[in-house]
RNA sequence: GGGGCGGUAGUUAAGUUGGUUAUAACGCUUGCCUGUCACGCAAGAGGCCGCGGGUUCGAGUCCCGUCCGCCCCGCCA
């Protein structure tokens, strides 16, 4: 290469007119026209036409040029003749006709085409393009996801620091910790049978940075989950941690509402509202049956658990006086759903663990359709009425089964049948704190209770009194938590609590998740003891940046705004990873692999 | 661990109730073409129909198993 790039290619405009530019880059394109050649040239920043004209380029130099070489090209800009011009192109006013033409690598025919524009409709297979992922990232979606990745980043760096906060960075061999997602974890040579984990997130580190006296901490930390994937959920995943000493809820809601306006207005050039929705568990999960609601959809459940116990309905009957709850999503059929669909509802339902469905056209106040109508005479009928959003050509689903499964299953019927009928303005962006979430969840298989965030959450001032003293089920299943996660548009993007920062509490804590004092110690000893020697209140959260920027560049899935992403199983496509290793480097680790169970 | 969808030239897809030599478009190769921009025209090459077994005179097509990818439930403090 013995040239140098003045300008990148997608940058090539009017500026440049009749001066010498050096362009590098793929060939796009490649349109030969037996005397003159023309190739769109590519790079990151987009698409410059050269021009090869014979009297400077001979054809039979010109004309093998392949698509996907890489090449360096010098001439001069000029402006395209009168009506030649291509709008669809920011260079489109201009080209360059070469003088000089270097061919710096050539390319072997590539396994999928670069472009999304070309006649073979559909997507290449997402396999084939997990193998090369390289040359998916040379496509213009990829790298504009990335872009938009990198500057949600750059902006959190920024704002973050010009708030006095410190980028300080933590282990990634650390300590495995019971509770929580199963653990990567990392054997030691040196220390024969002895592992390390992979941090699920740097909670305690953050933690101790408080109590080392950072005061105010952020880190773009990578996590470690080895649990089960999802188009929102990677094994290996990036989060921006934040923790900060002397604060509450407040500070945290009002410092990230700014953060996440600056961000939208960086990357989109929007205006987001502040302050952001305040909404405690309870109330999202009775309102939208979710605790991540998507709010750009208007739809609410409405619970009808009284009104089903007075049906005649013996499914009802049975499963309410077991603790069950009935709820209703109700919404105008604008489209009247066919019999397969209806039919397809229970499917779907079960898959939640929904024994049913009823589902109930009104086709005006009284006349309804339904296999189960009968089950509601008239002053009933009249009664659930009044509490349904729509009494005209309405749909009505019920499912009536424990809160958990009629929630999930309603929740999830909100969001489909909001978007097919127009209830989701997917131009909007709904971000909400929901707030007060429940500090355990009991566990029925295990007979115990976990924590519902992490056991280093405060819990609520006003049920402390009973968190120290109460351990009947019924009273710890009622303390609230002084947790918040942040949603948009129905995702999670982030989460966090204020922390416990007296060790009573923490031993407290411990306690009632059934570690004996010997656990605890020999699984957080270090913490706890750091925790008596004068502990700041603290209190942070974290951001999903991978979330973030599927968002904010308006994708389905995580993979798409992560360079190298792996496969649902939780592989490497490209290099092939995980894979054996020789049996020399398992010696050193003191490792005898087992073959798996049949 | 469970449910669903998918796997056919390099790519994207079609392939009927099982039946001649498995189609098409794009890409690729060669030739022609001096203003195209999804350039055009002509010719050509290109197939382990994911893999293994079974049924059958005969399997891309039916059956069983398996691998891989994707979506979801469980799981993800």
């Amino acid at each position: 290469m013995n040239w140098k790039r003045t300008t990148y290619c997608g940058k090539m405009t009017n500026q440049f007119l009749g001066k010498e530019v050096t362009l590098m880059g793929w060939v796009d394109r490649y349109r030969d026209h037996g005397g003159v050649v023309f190739i769109d040239l590519r790079d990151r920043e987009g698409i410059a036409q050269v021009v090869f004209d014979p009297k400077n380029i001979p054809v039979d130099v010109a004309g093998t040029l392949r698509q996907e070489w890489v090449v360096a090209v010098k001439g001069i800009v000029r402006k395209r003749p009168e009506g030649m011009s291509n709008k669809n192109l920011p260079t489109g006013d201009v080209e360059l006709e070469a003088t000089g033409l270097e061919v710096l690598t050539r390319a072997e025919t590539l396994p999928f085409t670069m472009h999304t524009d070309s006649p073979t409709t559909g997507e290449v297979d997402e396999q084939l393009r997990g193998r090369y992922r390289y040359l998916e990232l040379r496509r213009p979606k990829l790298q504009k996801n990335l872009q938009i990745r990198h500057e949600f980043l750059r902006t959190a760096r920024e704002f973050y620091s010009e708030n006095g906060f410190w980028e300080i960075e933590t282990p990634i061999l650390y300590k495995s910790t019971p509770e929580g997602a199963r653990d990567y974890l990392v054997p030691s040579r040196v220390h024969p049978g002895q592992f390390f984990a992979l941090p699920q997130s740097p909670q305690t580190l953050k933690q101790l940075c408080m109590i080392g006296g950072l005061d105010r901490y952020m880190q773009v930390a990578r996590c470690f989950r080895d649990e089960d994937l999802r188009a929102d959920r990677q094994p290996e995943f990036t989060q921006v941690d934040v923790e900060m000493s002397f604060i509450d809820e407040e500070d945290i809601y009002q410092l990230h509402e700014q953060l996440m306006a600056r961000v939208f207005k960086n990357t989109h050039g929007i205006e987001i509202k502040t302050p952001f929705r305040r909404m405690p568990y309870d109330e999202a999960m009775r309102k939208y049956g979710s605790d991540k609601p998507d709010l750009r959809n208007s739809l609410e459940l409405v619970d009808l658990t009284d009104q089903g116990k007075r049906s005649s309905f013996q499914v009802y009957q049975s499963a309410l006086s077991s603790g069950g709850i009935l709820k209703a999503l109700c919404f105008e059929e604008k489209e009247t759903l066919s019999r397969s669909e209806l039919d397809e509802l229970p499917k779907k339902a079960a898959s939640f663990g929904a024994k049913g469905i009823t589902w109930i056209r009104i086709k005006s106040p009284g006349d309804w359709q339904s296999p189960q109508a009968k089950f509601f005479d008239a002053a009933l009928k009249t009664e659930i009425e009044t509490k349904l959003p729509f009494k005209k050509q309405a749909m009505v689903l019920l499912v009536c089964s424990t809160p958990n499964i009629v929630n999930n299953t309603l929740g999830s019927f909100r969001l489909d049948f909001g978007k097919r009928f127009g209830y989701t303005d997917e131009s909007r962006h709904e971000f909400a704190w929901i707030t007060d979430f429940p500090l355990f969840e009991y566990n029925e298989e295990d007979k115990r209770f976990f924590a519902a965030h992490h056991p280093f959450t405060c819990p609520n001032p006003t049920d402390l009194a009973m968190f120290m003293k109460s351990s009947a089920k019924a009273d710890l299943e009622k303390v609230r938590a002084r947790a918040y996660d942040l949603v948009l548009n129905g995702s999670e993007i982030g989460g966090g609590s204020l922390r416990i920062y007296d060790p009573n509490v923490q031993k407290r804590m411990f306690e009632i998740l059934g570690f004996s004092e010997e656990d605890a110690k020999a699984k957080f000893g270090f913490f706890l003891n750091a925790l008596q020697y004068g502990t700041p209140p603290h209190g942070g959260i974290a951001l999903g940046v991978d979330r973030i920027a599927m968002i904010l560049s308006g994708c389905d899935a995580i993979r798409d705004v992560i360079a190298f992403p792996k496969t649902q199983k939780a592989a490497d496509l490209m290099s092939e990873a995980p894979s054996q290793v020789d049996e020399k480097q398992l010696q050193e680790l003191h490792i005898r692999v087992l073959p798996p169970k049949l």
